[in-house]
This record gives C-alpha cells, structure tokens and sequence, in this order.
DNA sequence: TACGAGAATGGTTCTCACTATCATCACGAG
DNA sequence: CTCGTGATGATAGTGAGAACCATTCTCGTA
C-alpha cells in the first residue's frame, strides 16, 4: 500500500488508492484501504487534503513541518518546507486572545508546466 | 436566510441550518438551502470551512481577504483581518515555480474562554 | 506439529451529505 | 387572462466513508 502511495506524486483520493491497488495483483478490501490511510494519517505519514469538496485527497509526505502548493489546473501538489510562520501565525492568534498550536496553509496558483 | 446566518456568529451546516429555519416559520427546501449557499459562496458573501471531514460549514464572513482562527474545542471562529503574508506566499510560489494566484491559511488553538 | 486466543482483513451493508430531477408556483409582459 | 420563464420544494438518486461481522492470519504455548 505504501508502495502504491510512493507511485503517486500528487495526492490521490481514497477510492481511486483502492481501485489502483485492484487492478495490480492485491486483494486488498475498500475498508482496509479507510483504515491503512487513517492509521497512516494520525502516524503523520500521509497528509490529507479536503480541496475536492466531497472526498479528500491523501499523500505520501514529509513528517517535518511543512505545507502545500496546489496547481489549480492540473492538481499537482509541491511541498513547502519552509515555514517561517510562527512569529505572525502566535502574534495574530494572541490579538484575539487565542493560542495558536497548529496552522495550516494551502497555496493554489498555476505550476511551472501550466503557467 | 441571511438573517439566520447573521444569528450564528460561528459556522453552521448546511444541515443546520436548513432545520433551523424549518423549526421557525420557513419552508424552505433543503434544496435551495444548498443553491443559495453556493450562491453566497461564489459572491463572497459566506466563507466554506472544511474542517469537519464529510460536512462543510458555512459562515457569514467580510467580504475582505481574511483568514480563520478556530478554536479546537468550542469550535468558535474568529476572522484575522490582519494578512501581511502576501511577501512570503509569492516568495514561496516562485521558489517551486509556481504562480500563487490564492492563499488559505487556517490557525487552530485554544480560544479564551477554552484556555 | 497442533491448537487456540486475539488481532487484522475483506465483503457487505448502512448512513448521510449533497445533487439531480421534476412538477408546481410566482410573476411579469403582452 | 394567458403564456413563458425562472425560482422553489419534495423526492429520489449518488457516492464517500463508517459500521458490522464472518473469516483468516499471527504467534505464543504445549
């Protein structure tokens, strides 16, 4: 399943992750695909994405802190690494009296190839 | 409807909402509580939060360039008015060849009164 | 090797958010 | 008054994801 993931650069829904691994020689249940991807998901291996509103979207990522850049036209997804956020993210949380513990950014544009 | 949403000052369901306004005096149909959502929604009128996994919410927000910050247990919503981050997401496009065209950014934490 | 408890798996069914469809209604022009 | 057009509400349909359950796998013990 993991091998399957790694195949797929972008993000991939749950449904197709499951149709794919059919189509190759596993036998593998729709229910234990949902499972392996949460499991997956609170482990921090994958990242789950909810830009298609209806069905979310997993992939394979980093563990270290990071966020996406999506391409608007053709879905591709590019990790961000750098995050320097923190400063402004704790200073805006504090203006309205709230503690920030996690923030989350997505960047939509057009990639190199769709510009 | 607008009215409705106005007396929420967090996010509602569609759902929610719908059975709101059944329990007053309206008939309105679930149906056109969808399409007009996705009205207010295409005018910017109300912003759409996914962060309920397989529900979206809604909330009646500025019309301006905002972000949110939630809190994780009383699910309160704030608006941060305040984005300077325009610098940083082209910077962070660019360097991945991309040409940011959006940017979302949502901030979880404690608020206030969770504190 | 044989056995058995408990965990994992896969098939199926169920739920429910959301959409499509369609008959009906309101309204405005002629 | 009448026809047409656009909006509305009820209802059925769709599809993602979760719940359920029988079966299979794993592994320690005898």
């Amino acid at each position: 399943m993991l091998q399957e993931l790694a195949r797929e650069p972008d993000d991939v829904t749950a449904q197709e992750l499951w149709s794919r691994l059919r189509r190759g020689a596993s036998t593998t249940g729709l229910a234990t695909v949902y499972r392996t991807l949460a499991l997956l998901s609170d482990a921090g291996v994958v990242d789950v994405l909810s830009h298609h509103s209806g069905e979310q979207c997993y992939r394979l990522c980093g563990e270290a802190h990071h966020h996406h850049l999506v391409c608007e036209r053709c879905h591709r997804v590019v990790e961000v690494e750098e995050c320097d956020l923190g400063g402004w993210v704790n200073k805006a949380a504090k203006r309205h009296g709230f503690v920030a513990t996690e923030h989350r950014v997505e960047i939509s544009g057009l990639c190199a190839a769709c510009r």
